[in-house]
Formats: C-alpha cells, structure tokens, sequence
DNA sequence: TAGCCTTCTTCCACTGAGCGAAAGGATGCG
DNA sequence: CGCATCCTTTCGCTCAGTGGAAGAAGGCTA
C-alpha cells in the first residue's frame, strides 16, 4: 500500500478506530499534530484520514482548527449495551441520595482493571470530581473502585495489586495496607476514601448485589440475577469536597 | 484499489464509518447480511471490514453472531459535546417532574428538521414510548417537537410542512391544521399531543427559553444565553398511557 | 435423504487507493 | 528577520484493498 514505512499489521480502518479512540476523558478537543501523535501516524496521513473521518460525520473541525467527537457518534455510542437496565433502575436511588446530600453521586461497574462510570448526578462541589459517564479510573483510588475491588475474583485482585499507581499523597500504594482495607470492606459492607484520588475530596462507596434493593427493581427484566443474590453487580457512590486531611 | 466494480467516493474509512451509522434506534442489532445491505457494500467486504471493526474494538460480535455497538464507542462518544450544560441543568427539573408524575419526562433540541432526544426518565407506561437518548423523531408529531417548531426559524417550519409523514392514524398531516396548532402553542405556551406518534399514549411539552429557569442556571456558565433572554433553547415534554382516543 | 434456500466464510488475481517523504504556506514568538 | 510550530498539498510507488466466484454451514420443505 505505502510507498514508505507502513506500520505492518495496520489497516486504514484500524488507524481510523485508533485516531476516534484517541479522544479520551481529558483530551476532549485535539489538533491534527496532538491526534498524528496519539494515534502514532505520519502527519500527512493522519492529516487525509481525519478529514475523511469529519467529512463521514464521526468528528467534527472547530473554527480554532481542533477536533472534537460529534453528535453523530455520540447517537451510536448510546446504541452499545452498557447496563441500560440497572442504570435505569439506579436512578431512582441515586436521585434520592443526592437530593439527601447535595454530593456527586456516582454509578461504577468494574471494567477489567479499572472502574468504569455509568451515571453520575453532580453535586456542587467546588472541588471537581474528575470522573465522568464513560470514563475509566483505577480500581484502588476509588470508593467504587475498593468495593468492586473487595468482591472482585482472585486473579483480578491479585493483579490490581501489583500496580498501585499514586494519585495523590494520600492514594493507598502499599499492598498489604490494601489488602486490610478491602477485608473491612467486605465486613463492614462499604468502603471510604480520602483525598485518594483528588485532593480535597471524599467518597463514601457501597455495593449493588443481585439481591440488593436496585437489582431487585430488575428483576422482571432480567430472572438470571436471582439466582445467585449475593454476586456483586456494581457499585453506589456518595463523593464530596469533605473533611479532608489536606482541608479543615 | 478494487479489481472490480468499486463505488467511485467510497473510501475504507467512509465505508467503516456507513457500517458505523448503519446501526440505529430500532437496528441495535445486526447480521453480516443486514450490515452489508445497509451500508451498500458487496458481502465479501462487509465481511472483512467488520472482522476489522471487531478486532478495533467498535463493533462486539454476539455469540448468535449478530453484531452490536461496542462500550467503547459509547466511552468515545460520551466525550462528544452534546448540550452537557443543558442537561445538567435540567436533570433536577426533570427530576421534579418524573417523581410528580410518574410518566416519562423527556429533554430535548431541534437538530435540523428532526427532534433529537437527550435525555430520558422512565415512568411506569405499559405502553411504551418510543423515544430513547440519542434518537431523532419528526417535528410534528411529538409535543417536544411542535414546542421547537413553533418557535423555529420560518425555512424549517415551511420545510417541516411540506412532509407531514403519518405515523399513526392521528398524525396530524395536514399542513393548515399543524399551523393552527403550533400558533396555538405559541400563544399557550405548551404543546400536546394525543396518540399522534405512538397509539394510546399523550405527552405535553414546555419550551425551555434563554430566560427560563433550567437556563437561569446555566446563567453563570454560559453569559451568552443571558442576551436574548426568549430565545428557544430546548424542550421538555412529559409523556404517559393516556386518555387517548383509542383508550378510555 | 435429497433439494433448495439463505447466510456466512475463504480464495485469489488484479489494480488504483492509500501511502508518507519532501516541499510549500501560514502563523507566532523573540 | 530567523526560527520555531503547525497545517496543507504534491506526487510517484506499490501493496492493501477489492469483490466475483466457489465452498461451507445451517434451516426448512418435501
């Protein structure tokens, strides 16, 4: 295909996915060099495979010459299957803990390695809570992410405990301190942070099980959740800008 | 690039992109067959193009071999800008009104011709509502859509009335009568509906203007909308099982 | 069992779509 | 004015992409 030094196992569709998939939770908005450099493409190349991307509608060119992800691929995105049922049968929930505490309530399921938000309902805090529907964040650093963590299998667990990326000052790297956490967790039936994944903020975290309250709203929907009523399902979330260590 | 009959603009990222769009509201899944019929592609290429869509993590593959939109295009698209101020803002009103009414409350935009649906709170309506986030229906035969209508630009409204698709045998389709109707709304400051787009179902819906309260408290965030303080921004509608003409 | 669907998968020879180094603009900064 | 950085266009080479054809795997009827 090239007439230079093609990447071999590297399709136009696979380099098209891969500048799409280049946008990320902090990268919202990228020029053609930052996406040529993401996606690992020659300019020129990214240069053409971008315009036909704009010009099939999946970005879109700002007037400051960045590109941002559109409408049009957000309308798909919502056509994926992401637990559209317990995020329809959390909400009544969530809108009630947050009409109670006035905090950011998140909705997280364990992705892998990593926690990933379904919902959240935000509250007004001053400290941003960088979470948001659709990204992902450690497992460790997490309220959601200790209880999915907690509940998770042998071989998840054992694997998130090898790498315990710092966040923060205060973000819990030491395996055997995670390990005494996460057994509290399981006793205790919730799991805490604090200012471990922002400085400044605190989060209060329980599970979701196939015989809890929110599931049982599903239960219509979906029989196979009765059958084993103590499989962890997801996880709830109360964050906050809270009595920190770094704050009062 | 084809030793044969291949479409002259059709490039491999638009055609991955048409496989893309190929899915939509009613079409969450597809065969090979069915993707390749939608996107106009010979079945040997659809074959290979989707096998790379899979590999690049947009499309899942079933195990009944049907194809599905994959979480990570909704983690992508959620990073699209799709009115999130508006949505914020309005998810408490929203609120409101779903734990007073029980029906489906529904935020939304015009987006050329069509209505383009937000967000979505279910209520307990055994009949059910068509409308699911992301998805557009016509103007005239919703109440979010003759909200917008009726306080849209004269070139869509002219466009809008030359094609009145009927929907149900209640769709209003003629032009005169519409008219009447949306100078009705304008004066009443609501919209309603009965069974005009699903059978036994009625909505009302309320325009949400720059001066309105939803906005109001995006006021701090975005000044702009403070300056022409009536204009159309969106619509919220509120839909349930109603007493419509073929029920009660 | 055979015959006939439809849907999916694999093969393969041809060729033009895709490639990217290189050069040319367009800004911006000191 | 020199030197950045970013974006855009050009252009000849060539192999990635192409799709008809044929085969495999079911499903339904007789």
């Amino acid at each position: 295909m090239a007439g230079n030094t093609s990447v071999p196992g590297a399709s136009v569709v696979s380099r098209g996915l891969a500048l799409l998939f280049s946008f990320d939770e902090t990268h919202r908005r990228l020029t053609l060099s930052e996406l040529a450099r993401r996606a690992e493409l020659p300019l020129p190349t990214a240069h053409r495979l971008v315009g036909e991307l704009v010009a099939g509608g999946a970005l879109v060119r700002r007037p400051t010459g960045e590109y941002v992800v559109a409408r049009r691929l957000w309308q798909v995105g919502q056509l994926a299957p992401v637990e559209t049922g317990l995020r329809e049968a959390a909400r009544p929930f969530m809108n009630d803990l947050h009409a109670t505490t006035r905090a950011t309530v998140h909705l997280a399921v364990r992705e892998g390695s990593e926690v990933l938000y379904l919902e959240r309902l935000s509250g007004r805090a001053s400290v941003p809570v960088v979470s948001t529907v659709g990204s992902r964040l450690p497992l460790h650093a997490t309220g959601v992410g200790k209880v999915l963590l907690a509940h998770a299998p042998d071989d998840v667990l054992t694997d998130a405990l090898t790498r315990l990326a710092r966040v923060t000052p205060y973000t819990i790297t030491q395996p055997a301190r995670l390990r005494e956490q996460l057994d509290q967790v399981r006793r205790d039936g919730y799991a805490t942070t604090v200012e471990e994944m922002t400085l400044g903020a605190c989060s209060v975290a329980v599970p979701i099980t196939a015989g809890g309250p929110v599931v049982a709203a599903l239960g219509v929907v979906v029989p196979s959740l009765k059958r084993d009523r103590t499989r962890l399902v997801a996880a709830l979330q109360v964050a906050a800008q809270g009595i920190g260590r770094t704050v009062g």
